[in-house]
DNA sequence: TTGACATGAAACCTTTTTGTATCATATTAA
DNA sequence: TTAATATGATACAAAAAGGTTTCATGTCAA
């Protein structure tokens, strides 16, 4: 049986996701948020931890400001990095919406409506 | 105060999970994952829903077989792309590792006892 | 067997990403 | 005020990403 074009949409996603899942596309970025995660940071203290310049370091900084992972406040003549967990929740929720196929309760229910249309299906060829 | 270098790793992030934030972090992947989140399908049945080459689609869907989040099944000339979930709950469960941020329960004690906190600096200076 | 169909793969192009080096600016402390 | 510090910003280069076009291969159906 040929399927027809599936037009519709299957479950509207936000959006708004896209500028944090890019940002955690790199594991410097991920690594940085694990940091930010025990404690505030200026960038300097951001770049203690990892092997490139303090450059590279401010650009992956940026790039997680924009996908609204952390926000950036300034003191002085620095700047503390904080963790912004809504971001970082608004992932998982999206990360939630398959989360169906993970739960186990819910995965053996489907297992038995399987189990049992086949059976049925049988059932009818005898 | 100056803070001394941090050296310690906060805490051990599961590494595997680079190919699947890779994948996830085009939007065209994360759609094609609701798509094959309603059922399975071909890669023409895929390319369906995309205003782009088979080419390109094929590309996507080879990157987020790489990220471990599909599978694919060859069925006679066809190739049946399926959703794997263990990759995307790996996923959820790093996200999971700031939950801690969002648990309500947990932010209200901490709230707590930063109040507490201050509360007794405040006493103390009076 | 043969033609249509579903897919695979390579070559190529443009844009983005990720890093560098370098210079400018603002703040702090002596 | 002045030198050191913390950061911002720009220009540049190499590599990766995201597309396209084109051609090859394997499978189905008549």
């Amino acid at each position: 049986m040929k399927q027809p074009t599936i037009q519709s949409t299957p479950t509207p996603p936000p959006v708004v996701v896209q500028g944090a899942f890019r940002a955690l596309a790199d594991p410097t970025r991920r690594s940085i948020l694990l940091f930010l995660g025990e404690q505030d940071m200026t960038i300097g203290e951001v770049c203690a931890h990892f092997d490139m310049t303090r450059a590279a370091v401010k650009k992956h900084l940026t790039i997680l400001e924009e996908g609204a992972l952390i926000s950036v406040q300034p003191r002085g003549r620095e700047r503390i990095n904080r963790l912004e967990p809504a971001a970082l929740k608004s992932v998982a929720d999206w990360l939630n919406h398959f989360n169906r196929f993970w739960d186990e309760r819910l995965a053996q229910l489907q297992h038995a409506v399987v189990a049992e249309e086949a059976a049925k299906k049988t059932k009818r060829s005898k």
